[in-house]
DNA sequence: CACACTTCAGGGAGCGCTCCCGCAAAACGC
DNA sequence: GCGTTTTGCGGGAGCGCTCCCTGAAGTGTG
């Protein structure tokens, strides 16, 4: 027993195939009593259209992949950005009627299938999310013709608008921040130096420093709570004194204030901490996280509707959106 | 420009279209050197097949879906279970060499989209993620016949296999631990009702107090952060003399934790805290966090692999996986 | 009332692929 | 040596849909 096809509802409501996509497709030219007819036998037989035959056709396949660009194992499994990003995302897509094919590109291989996927134009366009510098995934991409957004600026320059927020701006808050409450040793713990939100906010860190005339204090996490442990204590090992701490994101904020307790330290007491992000958990840790706030989940939903202009034919700009700091108890 | 076909690569190759149908799909019934001829004629025109065409014919899209079950808005927009299970998910599925379709069924719309996007086929099979009990899909979904397995025992009995952790056996070891430790007064906080792992742990809760002879203290949260604060608070008003409080899962316990600090109540000393799927936030909690183990990636890999079956004519049962308590400083 | 023009339905080609069938040539058995 | 099986390739129908083109009514004008 085979679906119903085009022709099985033409002929049960007495009409050509022609007349029955057309009323499937919602066009305006059918006489609204055919169109019920047509209507009636549709229903009658369950039909649903034939997503492959109609793509062969048309050449869309309504459906956009998000490509996230992702460290190979489990390492950063419970990533609060990778569900509010994609989340986010999603339910843009969602609403404008475009399927969601999600794809880790965390190996070569992984990375060389999803470029030979975007390529056989099993995918309209493509959302891609928080790649790495090294990653030749872009400029692959690009290549293919494709429309492409990208979440967060791509390190490489390349053919593609993207969203990000101002990585700059809210560092160099969050640091100015902590000169304020009179702190004068202020370490950082950056994240991966291959990515631009990291080489953003540390270098508006160095640059705030700097411009008082401070030196800067860094240890090199790479965004999760486990490196930021780590990080936070090499930089007690490395300077017992400091009394603040910027980390590039909350993940790592919160596991420095798991090594601060453990060596002894209290925040903000001894130490101050300052994260980025503002997820969540940061208004669950023991003292709540001062840390800047960036819209992770608006950010996604503006590249989904970056993504859907270009489609549209509108031509796209890079976005940035504004971060601001919030102040809690751990500063 | 258009892209080249099957029939420009034979063109090429100077072969038959068959031909180059057999070497693309790697049949093993083409003399070495026609194949050659072949993948020089494809690697030269930069040959990708068309898969609309492809599962047209076929039948098959080599694509799944994970449909994921959610309340409609950002409520759990962070949800570490989200990042973890779809991550598994998808690194099963793809490894298989299939694509993963996300759909985020929130609304009754989006329901309905999802259910339709199912009956045209657009996808050979689906992962459902942690439904609600009054969630109307997966009896919609078995409807359509398509394979169908469920991440977690569904609360209404439907014709798809599933895969579960032992939340009764987990949730038990959790309370008597308590009891162990001398702990008089356990209250819990629970889940949504309407969820099957909410009900195993709220069960079990009630089964080992009632073994011992003393009474459960209930408060009903929804899984997150707040809904744990709000339900300890809450608590501490309806019994203020609970010395230990078991949580359905980590989440709230985080959040229980927050509240038991601001009513003044140290942990572990005057409230034992216990939680439930050792998330990776269960380790930099202060004090680290007693919790049961649930192995989420692994209920989610393992969901994904008796899909797969599933698609090659196997049968499959449904899987408990087994939990354990895992003992750190908050009881 | 003849004419042009608009409106709306049907006919049919063709999207790019797979897979059944047929056929030639090679391999085998006696 | 001839009949029979095996191997390897080509031909071509057909998957279910869209969309261009055609043509038959219906509408308006002088």
């Amino acid at each position: 027993m085979r679906r119903p096809t085009l022709e099985a509802v033409a002929t049960r409501a007495g009409v050509s195939k022609s007349t029955v996509s057309r009323v499937v497709n919602g066009e305006p030219t059918v006489a609204s009593d055919i169109r019920d007819l047509v209507m009636r036998a549709v229903n009658e037989l369950g039909y649903v259209p034939n997503p492959a035959a109609r793509s062969l056709v048309t050449r869309r396949t309504d459906s956009i992949a998000v490509i996230v660009s992702d460290p190979p194992a489990g390492l950063v499994s419970d990533d609060p950005m990778f569900s509010t990003v994609v989340r986010a995302a999603s339910r843009e897509f969602e609403a404008a009627g475009k399927q969601v094919v999600l794809m880790l590109a965390g190996s070569d291989d992984a990375r060389l299938r999803a470029r030979q996927f975007v390529a056989a134009r099993h995918v309209d366009a493509v959302m891609l999310v928080s790649m790495h510098g090294a990653d030749p995934l872009p400029a692959a991409l690009a290549t293919t013709g494709v429309p492409l957004v990208s979440h967060g600026r791509p390190v490489f320059q390349v053919a593609a608008p993207w969203v990000d927020n101002d990585n700059v701006g809210g560092a160099a808050q969050a640091v100015r921040h902590l000169l304020e409450r009179g702190r004068r040793r202020i370490a950082t713990i950056c994240g991966p130096l291959d990515m631009s939100a990291a080489q953003d906010r540390l270098g508006a860190y160095r640059e705030v420093l700097s411009e008082t005339g401070r030196r800067s204090i860094v240890a090199i996490g790479d965004f999760t709570r486990i490196s930021g442990a780590e990080a936070m204590a090499q930089l007690l090992e490395d300077d017992p004194a400091l009394d603040a701490v910027f980390a590039a994101n909350d993940l790592m904020a919160i596991g420095a204030m798991r090594a601060l307790r453990r060596a002894g330290r209290r925040v903000p007491d001894d130490v101050a901490v300052v994260g980025f992000d503002d997820i969540e958990a940061a208004l669950y840790t023991d003292p709540p996280l001062t840390t800047v706030r960036s819209p992770m989940g608006e950010q996604a939903a503006a590249s989904a509707r970056l993504l859907l202009g270009l489609l549209r034919g509108e031509d796209a700009a890079p976005v940035i959106l504004p971060t601001r700091l919030v102040i809690r108890e751990s500063s």
